[in-house]
DNA sequence: CGACAAGTTAATATTAACTTGTCGGTGCGATATT
């Protein structure tokens, strides 16, 4: 590959090259990896959105042979830490170790010990793991050169509730002396990505944002069940119709049960997968599929990271996601190979209860009280072992109370990574901050199912709808989504097109469509009563908007421009800037959310 | 918030139509039994 980069920067394309070739045996860099090892090199901070696939591993792993001290490299699921693990092994690279609590301690002693006399280059670890302070302390001796985070959508998708550590990995980061930090996400929305930046505590970080779209992934929606048993018919019919193999996502264990049931009975290869089955029978469905010995898999969501394979024909969600995030990624799983794949979304509104169910969790603001009360009354440094003794939470619990404080302002973390109250607030009123602060979170965990809602509703391209959400312009007609297909079909042109898309919205007015082109897709605007935010997508009739508070909020074009709610903000004002929001962008030019 | 199962009542002896209660995703790590 032509790496024509710049010389003269200590880490030119001719070393990391040679280490690629050399140690790796990859002959050549694509551009994004390329680029992102170079920035890595120059001790930059990076974000990295490319597909699975595309090589966002080796985007560490090359630096990592170059730049003194390990590679602390953040992982969420033990399995792929292994994965890693044996992948670094089986080629020419340096060693690499894990430490977990599945191994022996044994095996953790000897693991440290390769990265003290620094035998190991990588070490792989959850967050969890960093939560210690003993592994911090370690870590810190042993002068790590980067630290990476895996999958780092996992911070702003996880880090609120479900493994609250990820959302401390920014203090382990500064306790750690600030090593470079990479972060590796195949899916992120631009709030998602400025998000993972800000938790990680990343300093102006490069952004290497490879391009969304996946133009052999077929979109489609299939709406307007009677009720529910007329959609599983659906799901069940489409899944013995179309080419094998796929994926059936679930919203519950016990769906992924009975579609695995229901397809075995048709004769097919099926088998269901979820976090309530045994690791045998879980690891018994993953490697079936992976080679290639199941039609189908029907599973939740616990189905699919460290999922690369590349001839899956069709993923079909038997219900909403909980986002387009989610969905993004749980589709992508599809045409990995580039051949035609089916991505159908089988949606009922009536799905969209058990998603808000699933957002719904309230902190107690009892706990926290509690726990801002302790912090204030130490009346020194508090470190969390000591603070989990004295509260006897259960440590997740404990954290995800703390990290709520330290959102409220009420309470800060010291270089040693112990809690200081701040802002001199009576628990009581902390506590009030803290819940205030996982509600608005909740609203917007609650927009972006809408954003849901948009999509399987949408009158307009959905590939174009899909795409505006990951912030880039996308010009229909699509040849690659249900909507664009019928419009065709009638034998439509862009004019057709529009025609045949008002006509499908229940709302559609005769009204010419209104100047649209002031409202760009990435365009800071100001609403009257729901403050600043971005647009994130433009349709036929409406648009979407980020608001920077009230969360992700739909608007009709005609109610927005007739009755002036909306004006363009900041720096927007005047020409409507903004061009190509995709490709291989270098760039930190998203603006903030 | 909705699906489903079990229980209750109602019009009529077995089914239909209600009400009530329970449950629902993702994984780490630490701990207790085999």
């Amino acid at each position: 590959m032509s790496d024509s980069g710049p010389a003269g920067t200590g880490a030119g394309p001719g070393r990391l090259g040679r280490v690629a070739a050399e140690v790796f045996g990859w002959s050549e860099l694509r551009p994004g990896q390329a680029e992102a090892m170079r920035q890595v090199m120059d001790g930059r901070d990076t974000l990295v959105v490319m597909p699975t696939g595309a090589g966002k591993s080796a985007v560490y792993q090359v630096p990592a042979v170059l730049l003194p001290g390990p590679a602390v490299v953040v992982s969420p699921l033990v399995a792929l830490q292994k994965d890693q693990v044996e992948g670094l092994s089986e080629s020419g690279a340096p060693d690499a170790v894990a430490v977990n609590s599945g191994q022996a301690a044994a095996e953790t002693a000897e693991a440290w010990r390769a990265v003290r006399e620094g035998d190991a280059e990588y070490l792989l670890l959850s967050p969890e793991q960093l939560a210690k302070d003993e592994v911090v302390e370690r870590l810190a001796r042993a002068g790590p050169s980067l630290f990476v985070v895996d999958e780092a959508q996992c911070v702003s998708s996880w880090g609120h509730d479900f493994r609250p550590d990820y959302l401390r990995l920014g203090h382990v980061v500064r306790r750690l002396g600030h090593p470079t930090v990479l972060a590796l996400t195949a899916t992120a929305a631009p709030p998602v990505r400025d998000e993972i930046a800000e938790r990680l505590g990343m300093d102006d970080p490069a952004r290497i944002v490879a391009g969304f779209d996946r133009p052999n992934l077929r979109l489609e929606v299939r709406a307007g069940f009677r009720d529910d048993e007329e959609k599983r018919r659906a799901v069940v019919e489409r899944a013995a119709g179309e080419p094998k193999p796929g994926i059936v996502y679930t919203a519950t264990r016990r769906e992924a049960e009975e579609y695995a049931e229901r397809l075995a009975g048709l004769g097919l290869r099926a088998l269901p997968y979820h976090a309530g089955l045994r690791a045998a029978e879980r690891s018994r469905a993953h490697d079936a599929f992976l080679g290639g010995g199941l039609d189908v898999v029907a599973a939740t969501s616990a189905f699919g990271m460290g999922i690369d394979k590349p001839d899956v024909r069709f993923v079909l969600h038997a219900s909403v996601p909980d986002s387009p995030d989610a969905y993004y990624q749980e589709i992508g799983r599809a045409g990995r190979d580039g051949a035609p794949a089916l991505a159908v979304l089988h949606y009922r509104p009536e799905d969209l209860g058990l998603r808000r169910f699933f957002s719904g969790g309230r902190p107690d603001t009892g706990t926290l009280a509690d726990v801002a009360g302790r912090i204030r009354r130490h009346g020194s440094p508090l470190p969390t072992a000591r603070l989990r003794e004295l509260t006897g939470l259960p440590a997740g619990r404990l954290t995800a109370a703390v990290n709520l404080l330290e959102e409220a302002g009420a309470v800060t973390v010291t270089a040693a990574g112990e809690l200081l109250p701040a802002g001199d607030l009576d628990p009581r009123e902390a506590a009030d901050r803290a819940a205030g602060a996982a509600e608005a979170r909740r609203g917007l965990e609650r927009s972006r199912l809408e954003m849901m809602r948009g999509y399987a509703e949408t009158t307009g391209c959905r590939r174009r709808f899909l795409l505006g959400y990951f912030g880039e312009e996308y010009e229909p007609p699509c040849g690659g989504c249900d909507i664009c297909a019928a419009a065709k079909a009638h034998g439509g042109d862009r004019e057709e097109f529009g025609r045949l898309a008002r006509e499908r919205g229940e709302d559609a007015g005769e009204a010419p469509r209104p100047d649209a082109g002031r409202f760009r897709t990435g365009a800071r605007v100001l609403h009257r009563e729901w403050g600043e935010g971005m647009v994130m997508s433009e349709e036929e009739d409406r648009i979407t908007v980020l608001f920077d508070a009230a969360g992700y909020r739909a608007l009709s074009l005609e109610a927005v421009t007739g009755q002036g709610l909306l004006t363009l903000a900041g720096k927007d004002r005047g020409d409507g800037r903004n061009g190509k929001g995709g490709g291989d962008g270098k760039g930190g030019e998203e603006s903030g959310g």
